[in-house]
DNA sequence: TATATTTACTTAATCGATTACGTAAAGCTA
DNA sequence: TAGCTTTACGTAATCGATTAAGTAAATATA
């Protein structure tokens, strides 16, 4: 890997590097004809500036991270492709960093951050962390931090979100209106903000529905499918089994379908199911299901627009910081009114 | 960002930088004394050593590019996990790159690469690569590449596959033993090797079992979706409708199931579908679908071992740089044998 | 005791690009 | 023509970490 530098384009051309370094960007105080022969050349020999030297010197690298818990999920998938086109096409470069959920996995991953590696930082937090400690010290260190999806509030520079509250308000109203009466609700642990948020939803429209929420219609679910699945089941077979679920994530849509057919139970006829969920095959399962689509794709845009934004200094309306991009109610089979 | 540097700690003990880095990195030749002053210090400070800088010092940026058409491809998502997990063990990180299936993306995409921030490349090809030079160039200029399930053969350092030809030769074995004798074939373009062998595979098995051959069962797509459902709808009203449809690719799916039940045909009494597919949701969808699961994971996780080796300079037995995980044929209710 | 070796550092160069500052030559003004 | 400005470049420092080479003091060897 020996590249070509400015020493050697210098060296050919019988100038010094700070000629060459000038003429390649165009500098005020360098002769039109010496621009041109140093460009000519340095197409020639292929340059190409070296990416670590000018971080060194300009204290900036053009990258951003990107931390979430997990890619195989259809969500943050959408994202990144959201993110990578805003970086892309603002040149800057985009690293990847998994949690896997565990918020010790985090905690190192950020730790190795303040090295002057990255410019700024996205991140949507595990379901694991609850106190923002080891984020605000590099928020502290003045290093640029938006927040999406997962956030914490008011400690970094954006926070770009959906409107959970809501949507859950209306998937939760939608199934009432389908005859629904004892709606189950799935999620994992309700330390997650956006988890909490769409809880809390469900509950109003319950209450404003004059249906009673009761501890019974929570189940709290692992990371283990087969456990979950088997709790479902359990669930199912209760005397008072729920007549509708709301998996308030997306992993938690498998078991559901499998747990209701390995109970026997038929969708939407018996029980109706939906889920927070960016499933691009929600429209040919069986049945098809009712999602909230997240709108991935555009939170992954907004909140590295909003960094970038950042990180280029520019002053950024407070108006800005917190964006919410709203989410669709996708209504397909799984959650229609059964009428013989 | 102003962080503590090497400097800092110097000044602050009266020592040079040439000690404090020799300390930190436990040179023989510093008392155990002053090292021990000097990692007590670094730890209150919280020093950070400074990437960009050691990079540029020790030509190497421990970051490896992963460059891949899509990420909102079950198979690329899992793919990236297994990358990043082998990375983050080695202390790699890793920058995704994503092209969108354009080869000019991808050159534009390459040509950046060369500048020092990589020690390494990852690489799935798009569909319209059809010439390597842009690649070339690379390992010309000594990066080690690895190409992984989309390659061009025999020129980087490694090339991490699935059995294609046998999966899909298994394939087409299982739906001609269930009765099917008009087996259309879903691709994209055909230069992509991967799709090449998987078709072969195909013709194979026909050949094997005495079908013939029709250009008429090969479905070309494009990008689009709804053309892609017009142009099956087109094939499935055909007076020679097939019995049975392969989706080379997993992107095809959705189109397939959809043109399916506009058209009437009911999965699997009159058509059988099956597909190359990493979908979690295989087993749910209506009905669940036959598909052979490629080992995204593991060929993630093979890819990046191989290119860390590289990067390492460990010598690598040849016969170690093309490695081939087998796919696996799940087969599930989509192209059972429908008995009365 | 004179010399050799070891110990524990420091100096200074280096990686490659950038930039404040310096300067020689040319051009301009009075 | 003396003095000023402009043009077009070079010198050297800098970013932060690393390392070959150098050195003074302490210790060991003959």
């Amino acid at each position: 890997m020996k590249n070509i530098s400015m020493k050697h384009l210098a060296k050919a051309l019988n100038l010094s590097t700070a000629t060459i370094s000038k003429a390649l960007s165009d500098s005020y105080d360098i002769s039109d004809e010496t621009k041109q022969r140093v460009l000519k050349l340095a197409r020639e020999l292929r340059y190409i500036p070296h990416a670590q030297a000018s971080s060194l010197r300009g204290k900036k690298s053009k990258t951003i991270a990107m931390v979430i818990p997990e890619v195989a999920d259809s969500y943050f998938a959408q994202a990144i492709n959201g993110v990578e086109k805003i970086a892309y096409a603002d040149g800057f470069h985009v690293l990847i960093y998994l949690t896997h959920e565990q918020l010790e996995r985090e905690k190192a991953i950020l730790k190795e951050l303040l090295n002057g590696r990255i410019d700024g930082l996205l991140i949507s937090v595990t379901r694991q962390s609850e106190e923002a400690y080891h984020i605000n010290e590099l928020v502290a260190a003045g290093l640029p931090v938006v927040f999406f999806d997962r956030i914490f509030e008011n400690i970094g520079r954006g926070e770009v979100t959906t409107n959970d509250y809501r949507a859950s308000y209306l998937l939760t109203e939608h199934l009432i209106q389908q005859g629904c009466r004892n709606i189950d609700f799935l999620l994992f642990s309700n330390a997650l903000s956006i988890i909490k948020t769409r809880l809390e939803g469900y509950k109003q429209a319950l209450l404003d529905y004059g249906l009673i929420f009761n501890t019974e219609n929570l189940i709290v679910c692992s990371n283990h499918d087969q456990e979950n699945e088997r709790l479902i089941q359990y669930r199912l077979g209760h005397k008072n089994r729920p007549d509708a679920i709301i998996a308030s994530v997306e992993k938690l849509v498998i078991c559901t379908y499998h747990a209701c057919a390995l109970k026997h139970l038929s969708i939407p006829e018996t029980i109706k199911i939906a889920a927070f969920a960016n499933l691009p095959t929600a429209s040919i399962l069986q049945p098809p299901m009712t999602t909230i689509t997240q709108p991935a794709f555009e939170m992954g845009q907004a909140a590295a627009s909003l960094l970038i934004k950042t990180i280029k200094g520019k002053s950024v309306d407070p108006a800005e910081t917190k964006v919410i991009i709203p989410s669709k109610l996708d209504l397909r089979k799984s959650t229609m009114l059964y009428t013989t």
